[in-house]
DNA sequence: TATGAATGAGTTTTCATTCAT
DNA sequence: AATGAATGAAAACTCATTCAT
């Protein structure tokens, strides 16, 4: 949770512990709201009240509203994606079709977590992009494998191999987005993650 | 001085001619605001605004503002889904590799012209949801599909074959919407559509 | 229902019997949803659904809303005071202590009939009152029993005659009001006519 | 876009001094408008502006516009209602006769205080009844009426001692309101007090 | 630092009334 | 005569933000 110096400038940087928790409380505030109720009841008198500080403290750190969601994002997805990098640095050297279930489960998980905040947050709202250089999950989630991919690019037989580490990408991102958003009782998250490595690996190396 | 509350009904049905086009008019008003400048921008008045009528008229027609989201919604999912569901039931009984290129062009160019709309709408809004039955274009989509794939299921190498089509499914889909949502210069759409036809057929039959 | 033609000029007079028709229609419609919802509900809208007519016919008879209001107000004192007006020519003659409980019990009755309207009609709604001329149920009454009472004055022993018809009048209409307003199961009709006539006759003739 | 809704609770209880003087002020800028001009005058808007506050102010300290109406009429029952309950405290030993015209002149001179404002005030308005538990003075005052009635049960000649309650209750309460409400210049407030005294004694020991 | 009272532009919504058909 | 689509001023109410204490 020490996301926020860098996006803004006038947002007062917490130093103290205190502060520290005093921003804490906020953000957690925050999520808890538009998790449980949706982004339309976060207001900021609102998540000032359940984080139990003040409007004028809410305010002490966070120079516009748009600044806490970005915040949020920020945490979010640095959070979710730390998990991914740490497995994909421990194994790039290992064949590719051992560690694909095992990415795409992590992948899973660490979206899983936080797939209902992130619901939730407005798709496309212009004031947060401004403030959030518009890090979404995808673009962090996307570098990173397309690191791994880079790593693994002999073993794969299609011909264009950037094209083919693109289209794997959103292979993964996008099955399992779809499988957060509109989950069948058909298909359990073991079988999805079965399913999903045999056709990227069948994609690209047959 | 608030009164009735005619919260049920929805509210009066256009009967005269003008009555249509007028509800029609406030309808692309709601598009195009919203697509051009962003849900957050959507003001009730400002739609009757740029409708060319008065507010008063917008709520002959709509009884609250998410109504209006919702009907535009609506018809959002039924037009772009309609030229998807001719095409399968046109082709019904074409070999499967042959038309699947065809069948994801269609969805893509389908879901291209209302992605931009979509994407700023709210992506979980309670109103809404409780306006329009949350009818996505997923919901919609997914059941054809599912037609589809019953049609061709001799086709089809996965041992579990339902299974295998509600992979099909997120394939098709959810690389679609992230090719939508990140669009790459590295991928052209119909380079988009080769590889991903390729993936899903060899998923399907190898 | 012949009120309306006197109080405002610009109503149209309904001289076909399909215009008188209409309206009763909405004077009814009026009453109904002021008694049964209370006066805020009445809006001109609602008021024509429910009469079956269209918003244009409404106003082809009443100029403005208010005048809805005002003929309704006079209809009612005019049909709540009219048996009483009647039962007082007939009992000019009669002894002041033998009609006194059959003049309660009709007022009661009357005002009964009338009460729930009137307590939901504005009290002193400035527009109405420009439209009526004020003229309410204690108006017409008062001036009646004003009449009664002078016919009858050598039964009184009360030093000033006029002072005491007045503060009958107001023990008459008083009571009945209070007893309409706050009812208590501890006494029924029957009994606060009896109590009330007593009440009446013993002030003024001990 | 609403949000919250936090319909149950009164909003914020006014801590700091300035608050309190705040709420004050809204309470008497309502009550002046609603005397002077009238109930319909008595806008949110216009309530904050003569109370020198600006309107988001007003509904910091009252959830909605009922909600100021109902404090009011909370207050003027309370205030109107406290010296009669004093009176009758000191008085419950006096002989019946010798307090009453007492009694009777205090409770006009309080009902009077808040005639204007009562007889402006929707009679019936069921969103206010809603918020304030239906609080009239009617309910007030026959309850304190009632134990002091208690107390000199032995003086009382009617039958039916409760049932003579309630009347006399009704015949003092139903003939102020009436003399408030149509005061005519024959009678004034000292001689109807003479006279209701004495028919009310009369009722009750004769 | 923290508080919370105050702000007011801006939003949704209502409803009496008009007028072309 | 009757209709009902359209109007728009005006009402209730919200909420991000400021600032004196």
């Amino acid at each position: 949770m020490k996301a926020l110096e860098q996006t803004t400038s006038k947002r007062k940087a917490p130093t103290q512990p205190r502060a520290r928790v005093t921003v804490d409380c906020i953000l957690q505030a925050a999520e808890l709201i538009i998790s449980k109720k949706g982004y339309e009841y976060a207001t900021t008198n609102y998540i000032a009240q359940v984080a139990g500080v003040s409007i004028g403290t809410v305010y002490q750190y966070f120079p516009r509203k748009e600044a806490i969601v970005a915040a949020l994002l920020e945490n979010l997805v640095v959070n979710s994606t730390e998990p991914v990098r740490k497995y994909l640095l421990a194994s790039m050297h290992k064949p590719f079709s051992e560690c694909m279930p095992e990415l795409i489960r992590l992948v899973l998980k660490n979206r899983k977590k936080s797939a209902f905040l992130f619901r939730r947050l407005p798709r496309d709202a212009t004031k947060i992009g401004e403030e959030s250089e518009q890090l979404t999950p995808e673009t962090f989630l996307y570098s990173t494998i397309h690191a791994f991919f880079t790593h693994h690019r002999d073993e794969i037989k299609v011909d264009d191999i950037e094209m083919a580490m693109y289209v794997s990408e959103y292979l993964c991102v996008g099955v399992i987005n779809a499988h957060l958003e509109d989950p069948t009782p058909k298909l359990t998250d073991e079988q999805m993650i079965e399913h999903l490595s045999s056709a990227v690996i069948k994609y690209l190396t047959k």
